[in-house]
DNA sequence: TTGATGCATCAAAATATTTTGATGTATAAT
DNA sequence: ATTATACATCAAAATATTTTGATGCATCAA
């Protein structure tokens, strides 16, 4: 029951990773920072082709980083704090181990 | 100046992001949450082959994630906190911003 | 000094991700 | 109705990452 819930943790975290490790990805997490941005905001502000940050902002929408809200003919995206605090908290699990040496192959 | 030491900082974060987005290595970062742990640990525990582990050390080691130590034959591997801490505020300060909805395309 | 162990490194093959350009769909303006 | 805008989706090509199996290099034990 608790390791069933643990492990589709484990896979939304790696999702969310996964969403994190391209570099125009993190370009546009940054460009949301400052709130709620569309396609042709990104466009502007990077000079990324539209279909290219299209399917960039697919992945981060799939692995719950970020959401959408329609208004007419745009599209607003923004962060989903959520997702960040479940990050936090995994790495924050990370740096909670005791550092205790163990032998090795035994 | 700022900007140079915050452009540095965005590219250590990007390659540790690199370095969690793949799920073998987060499963080896998982074994190093109780502490030190050498290949022949990785080998028993997670039964991926020797040279595999070793190339995925060596991402985890290029991003600045873990630290090594030898001991004879062996090294042990550990987390680096120094790093952790170093994503966790850069996730701190996305989760930070103002959610002030702006016009598009303006 | 010979042989075994623990790990790194390498090149080739396998696989996955990303980019591009074209096309599609819905909304809105004329 | 027609046209333009904002964005999604698709298949093919380009590129990057991962895996495999072989080989190499220390360290240690016999």
């Amino acid at each position: 029951m608790l390791k069933e819930s643990s492990k589709v943790k484990k896979e939304n975290i790696s999702k969310l990773m996964v969403s994190f490790s391209d570099p125009f990805r993190l370009e546009i997490i940054d460009l949301m920072m400052d709130g709620e941005v569309c396609v042709c905001d990104i466009m502007k502000l990077t000079k990324l082709s539209q279909s290219r940050i299209s399917y960039h902002i697919k992945i981060l929408k799939e692995a719950g980083l970020i959401s959408d809200r329609q208004e007419g003919r745009w599209v607003y995206y923004s962060l989903n704090k959520e997702s960040l605090f479940l990050i936090k908290e995994w790495i924050t699990s990370l740096t909670d181990y005791s550092s205790n040496k163990k032998r090795c192959c035994e």
